[in-house]
DNA sequence: ATTTTTACCAAGCAAGCGCTTGATTAAATA
DNA sequence: TATTTAATCAAGCGCTTGCTTGGTAAAAAT
């Protein structure tokens, strides 16, 4: 939707970058830097304007490149979309089960938290946006796309049955585990279109708050050992 | 995304109407119901494909009709958006305010099972579509649109308050009110990605356990009367 | 010093897009 | 019966789109 002729890179672009080979890699070891930059400006705008009204020409202005060089690291447009959800996807899965070995053998309430927690820090935390393209633009995937990501977002998901199940034995949750899972993503998810980051609620209370709402007040926690 | 020249009017679109002037009134008064067909058929792919996804040549062929012809009822692509938010939202909201009349006076859980059953009837039920188009295309629309759909749209979601405030009063809600709201919408609204109307459970079970999940077991409704 | 590789630029093409314009047809009206 | 009006068709215009192709500058490897 940026109406801009691109013959120049445009005035609020960033400054041209040097061409040719760079020097050596910025960091270690096997992500070149660059592509992932472009994967995070094409998932910023993917976000704010939706992926089919985000044209490759936006892609590459806000990179400071011209209009065929995103081609350069991805065949498709299609592609670009697909390796942020995966990729994305991947990060968050990994992420989630390290923060669930950090409360493991630990109550039920606790693991619920630490899941909320997580979420909302993939959600809506400083490195967040690939998830919520992800859920905001999963029809504009393939089927065979589709798939691929599904592997993933599967065992995200599978993820919360057990600590949802133990609540739901303590009577903290009343509702059928499975459909309570629906509801409870969908509560969470729908936060990436409302909270203000920059606002006074921090995301540990937004956590509190949502335990609160979905599992009763804190005093409702009773400690159980895993039988 | 639908592929095909139109030179004819496509294999699977419906039979070609007759021209000219049509027979007096489909119906009784205000609604020139092709105008509205037209709304509908644009819903159904707006919410499948994505607005922007979406060509104008794609809602005509659904109509049978010719590439030009949409442009006959509505004077732009987003004008045609614009009417089915604003028109889908003043539908909802006048009968919302038909629901909530019908538990005047009932305890806060009667009054609320109402809200979100009528709201699950305007998401999943046989007439929706303009709602769910609304909740995922509102970036699609321009500053100047989103005003207009928010006046109403904020008077069908101030409408929750009183009910929740009461709730919040008996203990059946664990949270303040007014974040419980954004989660509640929320879950809900999620629905729309998940829900199978032709599967086994119906509105009304669905609304039960959204009730439960939120509200406690229904052994939890406290009957009072207004103070 | 030469060659190779990386990371782009510069230009443009074919297809598809929203939308316009001027007939044209059939029913309603006079 | 003649005229008007509603609801399209038929054709196409100008622009934007995703993507390709061939070149090129600079660092790395030899």
């Amino acid at each position: 939707m940026a109406r801009s002729p691109a013959l120049v890179p445009a005035a609020d672009a960033p400054a041209p970058r040097p061409r040719g080979r760079p020097r050596k890699s910025t960091q270690d070891a096997d992500d070149s830097g660059r592509r992932h930059e472009l994967m995070e400006q094409a998932a910023r705008l993917f976000l704010t304007q939706g992926y089919a009204a985000t044209t490759t020409r936006d892609i590459a202005a806000a990179m400071g490149m011209h209009s065929g060089s995103p081609f350069y690291y991805f065949k498709s447009k299609s592609a670009l979309l697909y390796a942020v959800m995966r990729e994305g996807m991947e990060m968050a899965s990994a992420s989630q089960q390290r923060a669930l070995q950090a409360v493991a053998g630990m109550d039920a309430r606790t693991q619920m938290r630490a899941l909320v927690r997580h979420h909302f820090e993939i959600l809506l935390g400083p490195r967040s946006g690939f998830i919520p393209v992800m859920l905001y633009e999963w029809r504009s995937l393939t089927a065979a796309q589709r798939k691929g990501v599904s592997q993933i977002k599967d065992a995200y998901e599978a993820a919360w049955m057990p600590a949802l199940d133990a609540l739901a034995r303590q009577g903290a949750l009343h509702a059928e585990p499975a459909i309570a899972r629906l509801f409870i993503f969908g509560a969470l998810n729908w936060a990436v279109k409302w909270f203000d980051r920059r606002g006074t609620r921090t995301l540990d209370q937004l956590t509190e708050d949502a335990l609160a709402l979905f599992f009763g007040g804190a005093a409702a926690s009773i400690p159980s050992h895993s039988p």
